[in-house]
DNA sequence: AATGAATGAGGATTCATTCAT
DNA sequence: CATGAATGAATCCTCATTCAT
C-alpha cells in the first residue's frame, strides 16, 4: 500500500519523536528509531525536517505547549483560594507520579536547555505561562515562588526512591501561600 | 617512561568524561571524545571501563559526591539560624549562576535518572546528604521543603532568560523557614 | 500568471547548470543545486531533462558553442597577418586570466570527454571551429599547431601559481608562425 | 581470514582510488567504490583518511609524482639534441595514446586544480619538474614553450576523434626548437 | 503541462568494540 | 598491562527519481 498522500505525517513523526525520547532519551533518539516508531520510511525524516535538531525542537515545543495548556486548564477550574491551594497540591502530587513520560521529557528538555539557548527559550515560555496561570489566583510574587516550589517538589518526589507523604507537599505549599496573606 | 600502574589515568578519564558531558551533553559523549579530552588512547576506554554506561555512572557518581561535599561544607560554616538562612539564599543564588557546568551536569543526570534506576539511586544519595546537611540547622520537615524549594528556585533561575531579583529567593526561603518556627 | 509555455525555463536551467559546475565541479552538481540556482522547483528538473547526463551534455554544448563564437568573432576582426599574431597572443593571455569560470568549465568538460565519447564529440566540434577560424589567417598545419600551442599555453598559465611574462607567449606563438613562412 | 595486520593497506587504497577515478571520474568516486576496489571494509576508508578530500589529494599526489619520474627517466636517456627532439615527439605521441587512464587522471586533476589551490599546487610541482627535465636539453625559454606545446598537443590529440599524423607533432616541436637555435 | 510530496539507495562519517601485539 | 589497528553497524543526510494531483 502506498502512502503517497499523508498530510498528517509530519505531525505523526513529531509525536513519535516524543515517544522515542521518553523511552530512550535524547541520546538514544535517532532518525531511524523515530521513523520506525512513526512507521514512515527513513527518507521522510530529512524530507520533513532539516535535521534531528529541528525535529527535537518541534517535539519539545509541542510538549511544552501541551503541558502549559494542561496546567492552565487545571488552574481554570479553580474558583476560591482554597481550591487553588488544593489544586496546587494535586498538580504536584499527581502529574508526575502518573506519567513517567512527562518526567523524562521534562528533564531531557532541561538538559538541552542548560546548554542551548533555543531550548532555554522554550522552557521560558512554559514558565511564563505557568506563572501567568498561577497569577489568576495568587499575587505575582507568590505565584513565582509557588511555581519554583512546585518545580522542586515535583522533581524531588519523582526522583526519590521512597514515596512522599502528600502531607509534606501540602505543608510546603501552605507555608508559601499562607505567608503571602 | 614506564606505564606500569597509572592509577591517575582512570581518574583522568572520569574527569574528562564530565567535561565532555558538560560541553556536549550525554547525547554527544562518546568514547572517542572522552579519550581525546583525557589525552589517552582510544583503546584505554574499553580497557578501563566495561562500556559507556559504566563510565557515565562513575562520572556522575563523582559529580554528585563532589556536590554533596560542597553543600555540606557550606552548611558547616553556619552557626546561627540566621546564618543558615543567609547561607541558603547564597547557595541558591550563587551556585548555578557561577557554573554553567554544574547546571548541565545536574540536568543531564536528572534526565538519566528519570529513566534508569541506577542513576536515580545516585540522585537519591545526593538528596539524602543535602537534607541531612540542612537538618543540622532546620527541623526535618523544613529541611525537606527547603531542599525542594532550593531545587526549584535554582532550576528556574538558571533556565530563565531574565535575571531574578535576589529578593525573590530570600523571600521564598524566609516564608518556608519562618512558618516552621 | 499562467505558466503555459515557459520556454525560458529550460534555458535558465541550462545556464544555472553551468554556474553550478563552475562553482562546485561536475562532482558537486546535482539536480537539487541546479534547481535552486535556477530558482525552479525540483520536479522541473526531471520534467525538462531525462537525467543529469542530458543536462550536463546540453550545458557543455551551450558552453562550447559560446566559446567557439567568441573565438570566431575575435579572429574575424583581424585583417593582416600581424594582427592575427597579436590577436593570438591576446586570446591566450587574456581569456583565462579574466575568467576562472571558463577555466573550470573547460577542464570539467575535458575530464568528461576523457571518458565519454559524447562529450569528446563536443570538444571535437569546438576544436574544429577553432582551427577553421585560425585557417582564415594561417595555413592549415600552422593553424593546427597554433591551436594546440594556445591550448597548452592557456592551461599552463592558468594552473601556474606564478604569473607568466606575456613575452613568453608572444615568443612561443611567433616561433610557430614564423617558421610557417 | 582476518586481515588485521596489513601495513600496505593505505597504499593499496590510494592506488585503488586512482583506478576508480580513472574509471568513473572524481564525480563517481565514493568511499564505497574505492573500498570495494581495494577490497577493504568501508570502515577502513575513514580510519586511514580524514575524508574523501584527503584521499583524492594523496591519490593525485602519487599520480603526479609518478608521472614526473617517468618523464624525467625519458629525458635522462637522451644524449644529443636530436635525440631530445625525437624523445619529445615520442612522449607526446605515445604517452596518452597508450593510456586512457593517464588522460582521465590528468584532466580530472586539472578540473580540480581549476577550482582548488591545493590541487593547483600539485599541478605546479609537476610542471616545475617537467620544465626542469626539459632544461637538461633545452634552454629555459624553449623548455617552457616546449612543455606548453606538449601539453596542448597531447590534449588535442587525445580528445580528437580523428587520429593525428605524427608528422604534425614532429613539425610543431621542430618549429619551436629550431627557432631557438 | 507542471510540481510538491515522497522514498529507497547510497553518500560520508562516527561509533563501540575486538584483537593481535 | 596496555594499545594501535581495524571493522561492521549505525549515524545523519543528500540524492535522482517516481507519482498523484
Amino acid at each position: 500500500m502506498s502512502r503517497r498522500h499523508d498530510p498528517e505525517r509530519r505531525d505523526r513523526i513529531i509525536d513519535a519523536c516524543l515517544d522515542v525520547i521518553a523511552e530512550r532519551g535524547v541520546a538514544g533518539t535517532s532518525h531511524r528509531r523515530v521513523a520506525a516508531a512513526a512507521d514512515v520510511p527513513l527518507g521522510s525524516m530529512t524530507y520533513h525536517f532539516a535535521g534531528m535538531d529541528e525535529l527535537l525542537y518541534l517535539a519539545f515545543e509541542r510538549f511544552t505547549i501541551g503541558e502549559s495548556e494542561l496546567f492552565e486548564q487545571k488552574m481554570d477550574t479553580v474558583e476560591t483560594g482554597e481550591e487553588a491551594l488544593a489544586a496546587m497540591v494535586g498538580i504536584t502530587t499527581e502529574v508526575v507520579f502518573d506519567t513517567q513520560r512527562d518526567l523524562v521529557l521534562t528533564h531531557e528538555l532541561y538538559a538541552l536547555a542548560a546548554r542551548r539557548p533555543e531550548f532555554r527559550r522554550l522552557c521560558n515560555e512554559w514558565m511564563i505561562r505557568s506563572r501567568a496561570a498561577l497569577e489568576r489566583r495568587f499575587d505575582p510574587l507568590t505565584a513565582r515562588i509557588l511555581d519554583a516550589l512546585n518545580e522542586g517538589l515535583t522533581i524531588q518526589r519523582a526522583l526519590d526512591t521512597e514515596a512522599w507523604d502528600t502531607a509534606v507537599v501540602a505543608e510546603a505549599i501552605s507555608r508559601v501561600v499562607a505567608r503571602a496573606e
